[in-house]
DNA sequence: AACACGGGGCT
DNA sequence: AGCCCAGTGTT
C-alpha cells in the first residue's frame, strides 16, 4: 500500500489523517491546488449537456441523483424530462400517489428509489428551507453518503466529497493503490477520506461533478483514455500505462437459475401475477406468472414453448422460458391468489417490470400476426 | 460484513 | 458471459 490513513469515522470534514507520500506528484499543497484547477478547467470545457444541468435546481439534482444510482446516464435520459413534467417539484411529487410515482419509474429498476424519492419529497415539505448539511440529508429515505454529499455540494457548495464508483477508479489509479477490496461499497467507504482531502473547497459541487464526469467519459473501467486525461501528470497508474489494473475488487460469484413463465389469455385478457406490496423485490409490479404462483387446485396445462429469454439481475444469471398455457376448465381464480386477468387494452395502466413489458409487447405482436 | 435490489450496455 | 454502473437499506 503506497500510503495509509486511519479509518473513516463518518466525518464529512477534511481528514487530516490522510497522508500523501512525498514521492507522489500530489504531495505538495501547490500540486493539489493545480490538480483541482486543471480538473475544473477541463470540466468547464468538456462537460456533457445534461437535462439536470440546464437551469439546475435542488429538485432536479435530487431526482437525477436518485435516478443515477447504479444506473447509467444513457438509461436515465429517456426518463428525466418526462418525470419533470409529471412531477415538476417536491410539492407535486409529495402529493402524487405512490402508484403513479412507481408507474413513472417503470423500467428504471430499483423501485424503492421511486418510493423513497416520494417520501423524501414529503419530508422536505416540513422544512422552511432545505437543509444544507450532508448529515441531515442522510436522514432522508434513500439518501446515503453519496447522495448527501452530491446534493449538498452541488446546490449549496457544502464541502463534502463524493465517493462513488468513478471516484474509486480515479483515486486508486492516481495513487496506484493496490489494496484489494472485498466489494465496491468497501472501496468507497475506505477512499472517502482521500476524496475529501483532494476536494477543491473553492467549488466543491463542480469538483465532485468533474471527477465523476472524468470517470464517466475518460477514466473508463476498461481502455481508459489516459492520453487525453487532464490530470495524467498526477496519475501514477496512468503514467505507467497501468490504469486498467485498478481498482482491485473481489468478484462475486454468479448464480444461474431457470424460470418458467406462463402466457395465458382468456377473453382478450392476459393473466399476470401482481407481486405483493410487502415483497422485497418489484413490490406492486406485475409479471407473467410462474407455475408456483398458481394454487394447488388450478394447474396450467397444454403448455407450448413460445420463447426463451435471458437476463441478469444483480449476481444472478436467469434463463426464462415463456410457455403458452391454458387454465384447466373454466375455474375462477380465488381472491387469495395474486393472479389477475388484465385486458390487453388496459395493459399500459399497470406497472410491469422492464423486461416483462418488453416481452409482453413482443409476444402480443408475434401472436397477433400468427 | 454480506446481501438484496433491476436493468442495460460494453467487452 | 462477465462486469459494473452518479448506491442504499436491511440483517
Amino acid at each position: 500500500m503506497p500510503f495509509s490513513y486511519e479509518k473513516d469515522r463518518g466525518r464529512m470534514q477534511p481528514s487530516s489523517d490522510v497522508k500523501i507520500p512525498d514521492n507522489h506528484p500530489l504531495s505538495s499543497t501547490k500540486a493539489l491546488e493545480s490538480f483541482g484547477n486543471e480538473l475544473l478547467a477541463w470540466y468547464d470545457e468538456h462537460k456533457r449537456e445534461l437535462p439536470w444541468r440546464t437551469s439546475p435546481s435542488l429538485y432536479k439534482t435530487v431526482v437525477s441523483e436518485f435516478m443515477l444510482q447504479q444506473t447509467r446516464v444513457s438509461t436515465v435520459l429517456p426518463y428525466f424530462d418526462g418525470w419533470m413534467e409529471k412531477f415538476p417539484d417536491f410539492a407535486s411529487l409529495a402529493s402524487a400517489s405512490e402508484e403513479k410515482v412507481v408507474k413513472a419509474w417503470e423500467g428504471l429498476g430499483y423501485y424503492s428509489r421511486a418510493r423513497n424519492l416520494r417520501k423524501l419529497a414529503k419530508e422536505i415539505q416540513a422544512f422552511d428551507a432545505p437543509p444544507e448539511d450532508p448529515e441531515t440529508w442522510q436522514t432522508f429515505p434513500g439518501v446515503g453518503p453519496y447522495v448527501a454529499a452530491a446534493v449538498t455540494s452541488i446546490n449549496f457548495g457544502t464541502p463534502a466529497a463524493v465517493a462513488d464508483g468513478n471516484v474509486v477508479r480515479i483515486l486508486t489509479r492516481i495513487f496506484a493503490h493496490d489494496e484489494q477490496f472485498r466489494d465496491g461499497a468497501t472501496a468507497q467507504r475506505k477512499l472517502r477520506p482521500l476524496a475529501q482531502a483532494l476536494l477543491n473547497e473553492n467549488n466543491p459541487g463542480d469538483h465532485n461533478q468533474a471527477v465523476m464526469e472524468l470517470g464517466a467519459t475518460v477514466c473508463h473501467r476498461r481502455s481508459p483514455l489516459c492520453l487525453t486525461c487532464p490530470v495524467l501528470k498526477f496519475c501514477q497508474a496512468g503514467q505507467c500505462g497501468d490504469a486498467e489494473t485498478y481498482p482491485i475488487i473481489d468478484k462475486r460469484k454468479v448464480e444461474r437459475l431457470s424460470i418458467d413463465r406462463l402466457w395465458i389469455v382468456r377473453d382478450n385478457a392476459l393473466l399476470l401475477n401482481r407481486i405483493p406490496d410487502d415483497s422485497k423485490r418489484l413490490a406492486g409490479l406485475y409479471e407473467l406468472p410462474c407455475p408456483e404462483d398458481f394454487p394447488e387446485n388450478i394447474r396450467p396445462k397444454n403448455t407450448l414453448h413460445l420463447a426463451t429469454k435471458r437476463r441478469a439481475i444483480a449476481n444472478q444469471s436467469i434463463e426464462e422460458r415463456i410457455l403458452r398455457a391454458e387454465l384447466e376448465g373454466n375455474r375462477e381464480l380465488s381472491d387469495d391468489t395474486n393472479l389477475e386477468f388484465i385486458p390487453f387494452e388496459k395493459l399500459n395502466e399497470v406497472t410491469l417490470s422492464g423486461p416483462h413489458r418488453k416481452w409482453v409487447k413482443e409476444l402480443q405482436k408475434k401472436l397477433e400476426l400468427a
